[in-house]
DNA sequence: ATTTTATCTTGACAAGTGTAGAGGTAACAA
DNA sequence: TTGTTACCTCTACACTTGTCAAGATAAAAT
């Protein structure tokens, strides 16, 4: 289940959407950078064929497609990559990493507190 | 500083030695998978062309290469982008994603709560 | 009924990534 | 001093990724 920079791209619009159509996904893009219809669909298609999402419903020409995977289905493998590669498998150090990057807000410490509390009484 | 997975797995030796030569390199990636030397030497070539690695000394026909970058200059930014691309910015879901992944151990759990703690004093 | 528009399909290409063989040559061994 | 070995250099190639244009065609508008 891996997935490219742009892919992902596409994954979180349709995650967060129950349906989409590809014009939808391209409108979505656009807001960020400057990409033709084309390009977009052609994600789109590579997404399919790797069976990640698929073709919900069709109404006229409109292709809806929806997702097949989770997002922490896709994440938990990456993050695990990420983690060896990056990290040479230490958690600490992207912890650590994480920490430093742009300061996490109040509300992240919190949840993380959170986290680690729960995590104890198991 | 993006660099690819072939890459970081040479950087991740490289930064552990003082210095090394391409078929030390070759050897401690062949712990892992079946790669030629020439393979291995090609992703050395690159690091080289883009300038992370440099030709420290050379002893007879062999180079000591040594790296020109931190571990952390290469991790800050694409720690930054996995967050973007994966999680879609969102660190509470990384931090998650993490003690879901194989659990943390008590070390990891600790050097977190002091983590928090330094946090919470600045 | 005909034109216009929106969407899809197909094909293509450059750059990046992983992989390796062939051939050169310095260094070492006999 | 000549053969062998260890490394290096160069070249190449298939696959992936990002990018898009051209052409087809259904649907909508006139």
């Amino acid at each position: 289940m891996k997935l490219t920079s742009f892919e992902l791209d596409v994954m979180q619009y349709l995650w967060q959407q129950t349906e989409a159509t590809s014009p939808e996904v391209h409108a979505y893009i656009t807001k960020t950078r400057d990409v033709t219809y084309s390009t977009v669909k052609t994600i789109i298609d590579r997404l399919e064929q790797k069976k990640v999402i698929k073709r919900h419903r069709v109404e006229g020409r409109t292709i809806y497609y929806q997702t097949l995977v989770t997002p922490k289905e896709v994440q938990k493998p990456m993050l695990k990559q990420v983690l060896q590669k990056l990290f040479a498998g230490n958690k600490k150090l992207l912890m650590n990493q994480l920490f430093e990057q742009d300061d996490l807000s109040q509300e992240d410490i919190q949840y993380l507190e959170n986290l680690i509390k729960r995590d104890k009484k198991l």
